[in-house]
DNA sequence: CCACAAAAATACCGACTGGTATATTAATAA
DNA sequence: TTATTAATATACCAGTCGGTATTTTTGTGG
């Protein structure tokens, strides 16, 4: 059973969340998390050290929320090609979350930090990483299988389709445009086309 | 000539352009301002209607060095292909330039002023527009040239490459490692080549 | 029901925010 | 040299920032 201060943190989490993500952390103040919580900053400072802990534990929660809903989409496969296309098209749909949420946590929090808050950019960087070894991860798995070309240059390609995603959700949001999300997906996917080997499954 | 307020206005526009480029329009105060350029808030609001002008004005400024030097690069070929290479060349050398004056104005400003400041985000907006038309125009170039293959989509294309770029140097910004840059290229050349057609010049 | 501890509210801190009205200085034209 | 204007400095405003010491309320085990 979790104490009243583990349900409070929690709720406190949930409900900054957003904020964080879609703001950023340097212009969201503690009357604003303050009066979305509908707590008193003594609330909040007894479950929290300090604001900084506060948006890790929200940025956390954040990227959670996005892992997870990738992870679902593509355990769906079991196929190395069909994951791979599972996790485009998740990416190509980022787009509706952000419209949902507000924007991107990874490239508000990750400009946001990059000049003030070295503990938040830490784990942005942190985040980055994995989640680009987590695709390399997959084209390893279709190399192995058989079913993607041996030359598939893995490190590099996992880094350019994630630096591709990356700027276009930056396009995305800072345009308010879908296009450049769903153009972009089209793109990898037709790099990763030559690549293939479908029968070999 | 000019007028010893025009001389101050650039002055300040020139003093304080490197601030917010690096450190953004919310995080660069009106005292961070009149300490770099040693003047008083009575002397800078004497020039600039707001905060936000200041930071328009100096958001220009920085665009313009980056433009010009740009246009420098690539004005030293006149065949399409050359230019198209001289121009991703440039952008793959961006790094460097981001080492120097901090970050990019693009990104950082782009970033900040989503929530906040909707004349800045619609400076953003125009000069991403301005900056992509610039792409598809020397693509078309080298399409009339006959240099490039005729079914080179150029407005897709174009709208890649500067999306690509754009996330390589969110990137190289974010993890503070060149190589987003240097390889992202690199595979926007390879994107190209298949549609090159050099012996037509 | 009471005692004790945990949790949340209140009231406040000093520093800083962008912005401005006014006073002072510097340049310029007659 | 003097009157006028342009340019800069001074002093201040109300509001907000993140943070905290203290008090009050709430929850809980005996």
């Amino acid at each position: 059973m979790q104490t009243k201060a583990e349900q409070t943190r929690q709720y406190i989490i949930e409900t900054v969340a957003p904020l964080f993500n879609r703001y950023g952390y340097a212009a969201t103040s503690m009357a604003d998390i303050t009066k979305a919580v509908g707590m008193t900053k003594g609330a909040i400072y007894g479950n929290f050290e300090n604001k900084e802990a506060l948006a890790i534990a929200a940025f956390n929660h954040n990227i959670r929320a996005v892992m997870r809903h990738l992870a679902y989409k593509m355990d769906q496969y079991q196929a190395p090609l069909d994951r791979i296309q599972a996790m485009l098209d998740y990416f190509g749909d980022y787009g509706h979350y952000m419209v949902k949420a507000g924007v991107c946590p990874i490239v508000n929090i990750g400009v946001d930090a990059n000049n003030n808050n070295e503990r938040l950019l830490q784990r942005v960087q942190e985040v980055i990483g994995k989640l680009q070894k987590g695709i390399a991860k997959e084209l390893q798995a279709g190399v192995t299988a058989g079913v993607l070309a041996a030359d598939l240059p893995i490190e590099a390609a996992a880094q350019y389709i994630y630096t591709s995603v990356q700027g276009a959700v930056f396009m995305t949001m800072t345009m308010q445009e879908t296009t450049y999300l769903k153009q972009t997906i089209q793109f990898l996917k037709s790099y990763l086309k030559p690549y293939e080997r479908p029968q070999a499954a």
